[in-house]
DNA sequence: CGGAACTTTGAGTTTCCTCAAAAAATGTGG
DNA sequence: CCACATTTTTTGAGGAAACTCAAAGTTCCG
């Protein structure tokens, strides 16, 4: 699945399963990864009420989607209240996490970067319970994707990750990493972790 | 004027007139703006939607503010479907100009960062026509914080607009700089120009 | 006029990048 | 289950972008 950037894509989903994530990219080919979707979040708000979409979006594994139909948004707002309040709460949630990306990318350095990237990951799994056991994350991403997230190369985000692991703060096989040492990690990336939000289900 | 983080601020605002910035710091001091508040601008929704504000404001000039009591918020959905859709998309807007940030933080070198940011600067004011003479922009900034926008030192900040004006693609006198070649400006910055959008008054 | 804030420049260092290639894992068809 | 192609991870080496420290100019302002 995947969405090209400015195609006015006419619809809104809501992720009910799977992820993905949304990504912009340079002329030259750079690509900066935006954010994740996960279950829950809604995807498409900007092109919904902008003109077009200004970025691309693309899976990690298969993912069910709810379709809105985009001239439905106007007509939820004037009927249903409670649900537009939701869709904003879930926007300006997502500016949140736009807000600590970053400042992550911004002003901290690579190590500091991959531990509050790790973190993030786990605060999100855990709340939406999808972790099987704690600490553990599964999520299907290469180095790659770490490194387009962090605005590192490939090579110096495999050798910070390489210290980490090699630091036993994390281990990391196949479509899964493990945080062993979590106390070192949130020191890292310096920042209290978030008190966890009650989330609207839309 | 200025509010703190982690303070849970009561109020929403609208920016009636002059400008001010949004910014994150980590336990060490290092500050990254997130964004820039001119007159139209929402502040706050996330404090109101969210538990507390995860970010601190500063003004950079006199600010008048437009008031709201957050708690007027849920009202507001209910029974001024027209507003509340302003507000989910001047939220969608601002997570717009976060993905461009986030892009040029992440992935553009220390002169592109600043071309684009100039230019962003340059279309708000248009967009806003506070602009006198088109490609001036007036604008009460320092270096310090092009740096800490762009997550540069102030120091390498400082040579690369140093380039830019040495190669007559921009002025910069005062509280002013001058767009001299928008096209080279452009180029660097390696990006269209965004459709202005029509903004809706609130 | 003097102090504070801001800009500019120099010098040396570090972080992160690029290029290149090897090693390991993954997937595919026979 | 194996051979082969592809993707992903890992390592080495050298270079460039950006950083820090330090200090000198400038401008702003009371």
């Amino acid at each position: 699945m995947l969405f090209l950037e400015g195609t006015s894509s006419a619809h809104l989903y809501t992720v009910l399963s799977g992820c993905g994530f949304r990504y912009k990219l340079l002329p030259d080919g750079r690509r900066q990864i935006l954010n994740y979707c996960f279950p829950g979040d809604f995807i498409g708000l900007q092109g919904s009420v902008m003109q077009e979409m200004q970025h691309s979006i693309e899976a990690l594994s298969d993912m069910v989607l709810c379709v809105f139909q985009r001239e439905g948004l106007w007509r939820l707002f004037e009927t249903h209240a409670g649900l537009s309040f939701d869709v904003t709460w879930l926007a300006a949630r997502s500016e949140q996490i736009l807000d600590q990306q970053l400042l992550s990318v911004g002003r901290r350095s690579a190590i500091e970067r991959c531990a509050h990237l790790l973190l993030l990951f786990a605060c999100r799994s855990e709340e939406l319970e999808l972790a099987g056991a704690p600490n553990k994350v599964r999520i299907a991403i290469t180095q790659q994707h770490i490194a387009d997230t962090l605005g590192l190369s490939l090579v110096h985000t495999n050798r910070t990750l390489g210290r980490l692991i090699r630091n036993r703060v994390i281990r990391w096989k196949e479509q899964e990493f493990e945080i062993l040492n979590r106390n070192r990690l949130a020191e890292l990336a310096g920042e209290v972790e978030t008190a966890k939000a009650v989330r609207p289900l839309l």
